[in-house]
DNA sequence: CGAAAGGCGTACCGTACGTTACGGTTCGGC
DNA sequence: GCCGAACCGTAACGTACGGTACGCCTTTCG
């Protein structure tokens, strides 16, 4: 299991013109993936190499700090967890599948994903952690309590909410993740991906709804 | 969707000493990750770089036959499809499962799957190709013919074949593959295998599984 | 206004590595 | 025994790129 504190308020301690040549380190890694130069880099935000080694060190600096710029970026919202029916876990389910499948399915996602991969075989960095940290395990924080409020409304059962929330995981990737970054063309519309949350959200609740009545399927 | 015909008999064309040296950079990629040098092949191969280079072409080239020769090994047996109950099916699906959480936490595995993603961005090579047709697309078209048989027999209900592959493939998978590619150490011992293989047919089969009896969650 | 700091652009250095070239050795065929 | 082919080991070449140094400009502050 990971641990990492990833709690480090980059927003704060990063200038307004840092953020910037982040962004186009960011636009670069997603254009070219990790076969990006430092000599790119600076031309691509208009500034010096020398500069860039005086903000970030060295290139895994710069990796790592571009790869939490983007992490810090996606801070979602708690979701408020208010009136509780079938109807409104339904949704809320659905809305955290669409919204992972958006997620894995974008470019950037994709393109940061790539990098931690590749870099994850070399323990130089821990960036197969920060997006780990910040991808998945995010996901699971956000997720569970609204599994734990369903279950304390009676609309789930489940012995462990870390299992219920990997089946749901499961259910709602399925091999999408993968097949992005192997560089398979999945279609995923907007559509799609709307019928693939409503799919794995009956998927789940079929599985972990608790047996009040019949469940349409 | 992928198609690229990957029937290239490799093992016809690949003497033996090519197949050690291909071996050894197997065996080299595993440990190294995609920074292996062409000098380091050729010294773990105890052969020339000018061989490898009358052979292979390029570096892109070894990679590739190594990828393709890894995947020419790991051709396994189609199911037979004999008597076929409840119970047979189970076994089958379990069978399927185990396996494949065998070989996506094997070290080769991750190994090549890191090299594919790692180059699926720049698109020099079919890594991510070959992988994944040697990958997920091996798995399913062994266990569509199951599927199918399995409605054919009245066992389970599904519209696509393919959707109900998908969904199996979510349920054993989860977030396993992705966390081993992104560093993360999931504890997968043969207990554990064999329970997630369980738990994963139980869940599809409480899913797709004909609504003849009770089925056991 | 002058000086110091921060930063851009560019030239430069060192190294790692892909690729090629070459001398030496083994081995099958005549 | 001799020849050529295949191959090993290693040296050499070229280049790409990480990292550094320096000249010049702009801004800021005394």
């Amino acid at each position: 299991m990971l641990q990492l504190d990833v709690e480090i308020d980059t927003s704060e301690t990063l200038t307004e013109r840092q953020q910037a040549v982040l962004d186009a380190a960011l636009r670069l890694l997603v254009e070219e993936g990790d076969n990006l130069t430092m000599t790119a880099v600076a031309r691509r935000a208009s500034c010096s190499k020398e500069t860039l080694y005086k903000w970030f060190g060295d290139r895994d600096g710069l990796l790592n700090a571009t790869v939490q710029w983007q992490a810090s970026k996606v801070r979602v919202t708690p979701v408020d967890r208010k009136g509780l029916d079938l109807a409104s876990l339904t949704a809320s389910l659905e809305r955290f599948a669409s919204d992972w499948l958006k997620v894995i399915s974008s470019d950037t996602s994709i393109a940061l994903n790539r990098v931690a991969v590749g870099h994850a075989g070399s323990g130089k960095d821990d960036l197969g952690a920060i997006v780990l940290q910040n991808g998945r395990f995010a996901l699971a924080k956000r997720l569970k309590p609204v599994l734990e409020a369903g279950r304390q409304a009676g609309l789930l059962e489940f012995e462990d909410a870390e299992t219920a929330f990997r089946t749901f995981f499961g259910l709602v990737g399925r091999d999408v993740q993968i097949r992005l970054l192997l560089g398979d063309r999945v279609e995923l519309t907007e559509a799609t991906i709307g019928g693939d949350a409503r799919r794995a959200t009956q998927q789940f609740l079929a599985l972990f709804g608790a047996k009040t009545g019949p469940l349409a399927l």
